[in-house]
This record gives C-alpha cells, sequence and structure tokens, in this order.
DNA sequence: TCAGGATTGACAATCATTCTCATCTGGAAT
DNA sequence: ATTCCAGATGAGAATGATTGTCAATCCTGA
C-alpha cells in the first residue's frame, strides 16, 4: 500500500531550479513579476525556463509559501513574507518597499459582512498602497 | 500632478456609443468584462467597436462612474454602482452577484496603519468574495 | 457654416501567461 | 549500481486581454 491517505497535496519533487527561485525569492523583499525574477535568475547564472518559473510561482502560491497580488495593470506580482499566518500588505507604489500588516478588526469586519449576507466560503483581498517615506 | 476635486477634467463630448454602453451597464447588477459588455452591446444591435468599448470604461472609471476590479485571471470587471460614494463589494464567485458595503472602521483602519508607517497618498483595495445563499 | 479637436473602428501589435510535447531527472524498487 | 517512470523542465507556439495606429467621422464653439 503506496497510497498515502494524509497527504495534503501533490507530490512535489526537489529540482535545483526551484531551489534557486525560492533563494532569490528569500533574498528580496519586494513584490516582484515571474518576468522580474527569471531575469534575476538569469543574471545570478541560475538557468531557469520562463515557463518553469511561472509553474514553480504557482505551486508556491498555492502551498501558501508565497503572497501574490495584483498590480493595477493586472500583472502577478510575488513575494514571500516572513510569515505564514494570514495577514496583508502595505506597499509603496513607488520602490515596493513592503510592510506585512494584520487588523483582527478587518478580519472580523469581513467575515460578519459575508455573514450578514448569508455569503460562505468567503475569503477577501485587502492591500494598501501609499507613498513610503523615502520620497 | 494627477487630477484634483477642482479640476475641471478633460473635455468629454456625448456620442451614441457611451450612452449605449452607459445604459447596458446601469441595466446591469453584476461586474462584466469589458468583452462581454462589447457583446451584450451586440446583442442588444447597438454597433460599438471593441476597442471604443475599453476606451470608454476607462474613461469612465476615471470618471468615478464605474467601479473596476480585478477577476482571479488580472481580467479587469467592471460596475456601475447605485452610489458615488467610497465603497467596497461583497461578491458572489458563483452567479456575481454583487453587494455594495461599507466600513468606516476599514477605513480608518487602513488610513491608520498608512500613516502609523509614514506612507501618504494613501489608497487600498478591499474586495470580500463568498457564495451567496441561492447556491 | 466651418474648422479643429475629440471620438470611433478595423485591425495590427503587445505582452503576460498558458499550452505542447519531447526530453530530462529524482528517487524508489530491484 | 541499474532500471523504471511519473513528476519536472524548457523551447517555442498559442492564447487572449488590452493597447496602439491612423484614417474617417462626429461635436461643438466661433
Ligand atoms: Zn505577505
Ligand atoms: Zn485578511
Ligand atoms: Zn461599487
Ligand atoms: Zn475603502
Amino acid at each position: 500500500m503506496s497510497s498515502s491517505t494524509t497527504d495534503s497535496g501533490p507530490t512535489r519533487r526537489p529540482t535545483r531550479q526551484r531551489a534557486a527561485l525560492a533563494e532569490v525569492m528569500a533574498a528580496t523583499s519586494e513584490f516582484l513579476s515571474a518576468q522580474d525574477l527569471h531575469a534575476k535568475l538569469q543574471s545570478r547564472g541560475d538557468s531557469v525556463g520562463l515557463a518553469t518559473v511561472y509553474r514553480n510561482l504557482q505551486a508556491m502560491a498555492s502551498d501558501g509559501d508565497v503572497d501574490v497580488l495584483r498590480t493595477d495593470d493586472g500583472e502577478a506580482v510575488y513575494r514571500s513574507c516572513g510569515t505564514a499566518e494570514h495577514h496583508h500588505h502595505l506597499v509603496c507604489r513607488e520602490c515596493g518597499r513592503t510592510v506585512e500588516v494584520d487588523g483582527p478588526a478587518v478580519e472580523k469586519w469581513a467575515a460578519e459582512v459575508a455573514r450578514a449576507n448569508g455569503f460562505t466560503d468567503v475569503t477577501h483581498t485587502i492591500e494598501i498602497f501609499g507613498t513610503c517615506t523615502s520620497h
């Protein structure tokens, strides 16, 4: 019996490509696009296919290892945050500097609004943008 | 220098195309993509170029006449809401049914979080998704 | 009425993201 | 160590939403 019923997700083998990607992401604090990360890998000497970068970012995101958000023009950007806990972001639209924030009150508010309207399976998107002190 | 509240804004001439688009939007309550709206116009007999639909939606959005948000896959969807006041949305991911909501506490929280971190020119994005009662 | 800028539309061009599929590789079994 | 094979990769094609082009057309103010 090689089947494991407790397995939470698809098998995921370690590869040099994903390791390099994870490394680059760990070394960065801003939200970057798949293309940005691909370029960063290139300049570091790690050759990784663009499709592979996309695939791994998706995998990491669905595993909760990275956070994703959409820029104003719809581009997906990724960031490996300091915590796996649910949280949100305060992002500088000039330099990309990002602060991880949380707000129990907001979480409650969102849940309550949904409940009051009979909605279930609730999720939410909350991001704050601004210009940080260095501008 | 972007638009201020006292700015008269760019001249905007009335056209049959924009009128038709506004009409269709006023008759709809869900968030729809530019392509959806273009199709809807077609089936109504109003011939409007796709590019024109995109241009007008952008104009209407920047005029604050319609709200825009991004679906999970990055597609922009538009909706003409019942109020011009700042508000957010509770959207059913099954049928698109949308409820306009507001939360003074959340607005304050966002502003405070930003201020506490020295961010200025603050804006935020808040959307709640769920499954409504009819599912 | 008339000129000139705003608007439109058909279609090309972008461009991020996904798909294809032949090839490669990690690791479990032998 | 060698074999086996499903997961993983990569090069490039394909997709699809959005934007750019530019000549023709429409408003509007003089
Ligand atoms: Zn985060
Ligand atoms: Zn939250
Ligand atoms: Zn709205
Ligand atoms: Zn708000």
